[in-house]
DNA sequence: ACAATTAGTTAGGTAATCCGAAACATTTAT
DNA sequence: ATAAATGTTTCGGATTACCTAACTAATTGT
């Protein structure tokens, strides 16, 4: 609603991010993400909770409404400048999150639409991850990691986790991007790899990167 | 040559325009143009001058070639995001300069190149100004201004002021743009205006607006 | 249960960047 | 030449956002 300080929406993101993964976020995790001390990210918290932007504060956070509507936003333009960056630029989608986080904060509203129309409105980053409407909307889909599939199902890949470059390069490597055909040979026990295969070879797949691969 | 903060760049960059202009750049100018208060640019100078990025301080401040040559690197930048958004998101030549005064601040030197690239390597900016090389090296060229013509000369426009969209439309509406041939039928004396003579239409232009266009 | 570990907060401090008020310096105009 | 206007710097103060060290609270292992 009001006007923010630069680095809200850094955190909001953050928080939004982890908050798929656990919730509620807590404070170590978050200052992990942000690569700053605990009590900096401490400090922070208290400032959202004021202006309401997370729900609670001391047993790790959530983000409200309004918290999560802003974040979406920041993940709109992320995503956005990513597509714009693979599409327009020519960069390997493993290449463009860490250019997109410098670029998602200097995009305005106005740009905002134009890259989208330029892209011929994109459902996607080239992650697979779905880019939200100008209000921040997502239209939700029920996707599965790839970790859950039982042994002989069939899939296809949605989204790739995009954070860790070395790890998009070896999935790319392999074949395993959005859209790729993914079946579920075998699953070790005790949270030990799948074997997987991807357009006519056989791969093993750690339980931790299945984790971050969503399927349809 | 080391870590900057983040204004810095900023600093330089306005420094750099106003010395196209005026010889050296007083402290009260830079303030207009940055919208702070004369304090905060003194302190400012003070920081510039112990980083050797300009020459002197009390009386106006001149760039070292340090501090220039980091000024045209971040200029370079301004100038790509122009063309990225005038080329590729179809923007207006009259919307692109606040734009991309912040996308300025985002890119890294891969993408200045990436962008380069994609747009065929333009030698200028929409409003005509030259691209700095990746060293933030221009190629000089000798341009008069509009406003030092003698009456019945002919020229070509090679560059108009960017950062007034006002006056930008006004002359972009009289098809007063780059390469547009423009001929001098008149000029009024004791600082009057100049009758000019583009594309058939004749319009009286006022001294202080010829003096932001450079011809050739 | 309680010691050890882990997580979170408080306290105190630093650095960057901005401000207004006031002091100083310079220019300009009479 | 000097008073007014203009320009610059000094001073004290505010804000944001970060840190380390120390303290407190919560969890966990035995």
């Amino acid at each position: 609603m009001e006007a923010d300080t630069p680095r809200i929406e850094e955190y909001l993101e953050s928080i939004y991010k982890l908050q798929q993964v656990q919730h509620p976020v807590t404070t170590s995790r978050l200052a992990e993400h942000l690569k700053l001390s605990p009590p900096s990210v401490s400090e922070m918290m208290k400032k959202l909770y004021g202006k309401g932007l997370v729900n609670q504060i001391g047993k790790g956070v959530c983000l409200t409404e309004e918290g999560n509507s802003i974040a979406k936003k920041v993940i709109r333009r992320h995503r956005l400048s990513e597509r714009l960056l693979t599409d327009i630029l020519g960069y390997g989608w493993d290449e463009v999150h860490d250019e997109a986080c410098k670029l998602e904060h200097a995009i305005s509203p106005e740009m905002e639409a134009r890259i989208e129309e330029s892209l011929g409105n994109p459902e996607t980053c080239p992650h697979g991850y779905p880019i939200p409407d100008k209000d921040g909307v997502i239209k939700k889909e029920n996707l599965r990691p790839l970790s859950e599939l039982k042994a002989s199902e069939k899939a296809t890949i949605v989204s790739v986790f995009e954070e860790d470059p070395k790890m998009l390069q070896y999935l790319s490597s392999l074949g395993m991007l959005p859209r790729a055909t993914i079946s579920v040979e075998e699953v070790a026990p005790f949270g030990g790899p799948l074997i997987v295969c991807v357009s006519g070879s056989r791969y093993a797949l750690g339980r931790e990167v299945a984790s971050k691969i969503k399927v349809r």
